[in-house]
DNA sequence: CGTGCGCTTGACTTTTTTCAATAAAGGTGG
DNA sequence: CCACCTTTATTGAAAAAAGTCAAGCGCACG
C-alpha cells in the first residue's frame, strides 16, 4: 500500500519491522496546507508532531515587536514538533507552510503506545534527537567565535556538513535572518560576505546560493587562525 | 538494597517499575574517581554513559593550540555521555572529575538490551534528551544578541532558570570561559560587570557567585529594549 | 614566601554598528 | 509578460562598541 511504502521512506522510521509500519500507518493522519498557511502556533498544545512528505515548512518565533526570526526550515522526510511531544504540551515556536506542503500527523498518545508496544522506534526517535543536540552543540561554539568573519566561515561550513555536494549551498533563511542569527545585521554581514568573495574564499550565486571556493581559508578564519585583510 | 533506592533517585530514571532498577542494577558498574582524573576522553569509544552520584564532573573541549574550552559542568543525578551512546560511537569531548566524584556506569549493548525490554526507560531518556534541546536552543537565541551586555544579561537569566533562588547565581564555569562562551574576552566581560554593577543591575561576591538585584533591568537589556549607559 | 593564574583597569586600535541613501530581487496584479 | 511595489541586499561616512597590549592586583597552591 502506498501510505506504508511512504512511511518507510522517512528516514526517522527506518529499518522498523513490517508490522511497526502497518500500526504506524493506522494512526497516521494525512494533512495537506497550502503556501503561507499555519501548521502550528507558538503555545499551541503539542497533540502530536509532523512530518514532512512534500513541499517545506518554516519554523519560526515572534518577537515582542513582531519581527520573525527562523529558526529552521524542513523538507521531505524530516520530522518536526517531536520535542514538544515529549517535554511540555505546548510547541515553543510557529509552524508554517512555505509552499503546497503534505505532513503525516502522528497523534502523541497514540504514538507513545505504539512506542510503549516496540521500542525499536524509540531507538530510531533517540538517535534522531541525540544527533540534532550534537549538532546543536557545535553550533554554540561557532556562535562563539568573537568575530563576525569567523562565525561566518564556522556557519558556512556547518551547513554543508553532511552534504554531498558540500562546496555548493543554499541559505535556507534570508541573509537579514543569518545576520542576526551570527549576532550580527545586515550591513556587516553584506560587507564580510564582500570581502570574502574579493579574497577568493567564496562567490555567490543568486540571492541565497555560496560556493565556498576556498575551504581551508574558511576553516582557518573559522578556528581563528587567520584573519580577513 | 542501597544499590536500587540509589538508582531510583536518579531523575532520569524516576517512575520506573521495580522491575526496571533490578534490572538497572544489574548492568550498572559504579566507579569512584579522584579530583583531576580523566573519565573519558575525546574520541573515546563510548561504550556507555554516566550519571553523577557524588561529586561534580567537567565535560570540555581542546582546541587545537590545547586551550581548554568547558562545556558543562554535571552534578549529583544528572547524567553524561548519553548523547554519543545513540549516535556515533565515539565521544565529542572530554570528561574529568573536578573532585571526588562517584558515578554510575551503564553500557552501552545492555543498556539497549534493557530499552528493547522496556520501554519506560525510553520515554525518560527521550524527554531528557527534548529537555536539553530546548535549553540549547534558548541558548543559541541567547548568544544571538550582537551586544556584549544583552548576551550576558540574557545568559545569567538563562543561569537562574528553575533555581529557588534565581537571583543567587552561581556561576560554574571561570569567567574567562564565560567570555568565551559568551564570543568575547575577559577584559570586555570585566568591564561590562563593572558597569552592571555600577549601575545597580548586580552585584558579585567572590569570584563566582553573583546576586541579581535589578531582575527587570536584565530583561530589558536581554531583549534589546535597553542599553548600558 | 614566592609563583602563577585569574581577574581588573587604562590607553590605543580595530571592528562593528548606526544612519542614510541606493540598488536589486521577488512577488503581484493587470 | 511587464510594470509596479515591497522587501531584501549593498555601500559610504561617522559614531560606538569591542578587541589588543600592557601593567598591576589578589588569592590559592605548592
Amino acid at each position: 500500500m502506498k501510505l506504508i511504502s511512504q512511511i518507510a521512506s522517512v528516514p526517522l522510521f527506518q529499518g522498523l519491522a513490517r508490522k511497526q509500519y502497518e500500526d504506524l500507518a493506522m494512526i497516521v493522519v494525512d494533512h495537506v496546507f497550502k503556501r503561507g498557511q499555519s501548521i502550528f502556533g507558538e503555545e499551541d498544545e503539542a497533540t502530536g508532531f509532523y512530518v514532512v512528505i512534500s513541499g517545506r515548512v518554516k519554523i519560526f518565533k515572534l518577537s515582542t515587536e513582531g519581527k520573525e526570526q527562523t529558526l529552521h526550515i524542513f523538507g521531505p522526510g524530516e520530522p518536526f514538533g517531536e520535542v514538544a511531544v515529549f517535554t511540555g504540551r505546548r510547541f515553543p515556536a510557529n509552524a508554517e507552510a512555505l509552499e503546497e506542503t503534505r505532513v503525516f500527523f502522528f497523534p502523541r498518545k497514540e504514538f507513545i503506545e505504539l512506542i510503549r508496544k516496540d521500542p525499536s522506534l524509540a531507538l530510531n526517535l533517540l538517535a534522531v534527537l541525540s544527533q540534532r543536540l550534537r549538532r546543536f552543540s557545535a553550533l554554540v561554539e561557532n556562535l562563539s567565535l568573537k568575530e563576525v568573519p569567523g562565525r561566518l566561515a564556522a556557519y558556512l561550513l556547518y551547513l554543508g556538513e553532511g552534504k554531498k555536494e558540500a562546496n555548493d549551498l543554499t541559505l535556507e533563511i534570508s541573509k537579514n535572518q543569518l545576520a542576526s542569527l551570527l549576532g550580527t545585521i545586515p550591513e556587516t554581514l553584506s560587507r564580510i560576505l564582500a570581502r570574502m568573495t574579493r579574497e577568493g574564499f567564496l562567490e555567490s550565486s543568486g540571492q541565497r546560493g555560496i560556493r565556498i571556493l576556498n575551504r581551508t581559508g574558511l576553516e582557518e578564519l573559522a578556528s581563528g587562525g587567520r584573519r580577513l585583510s
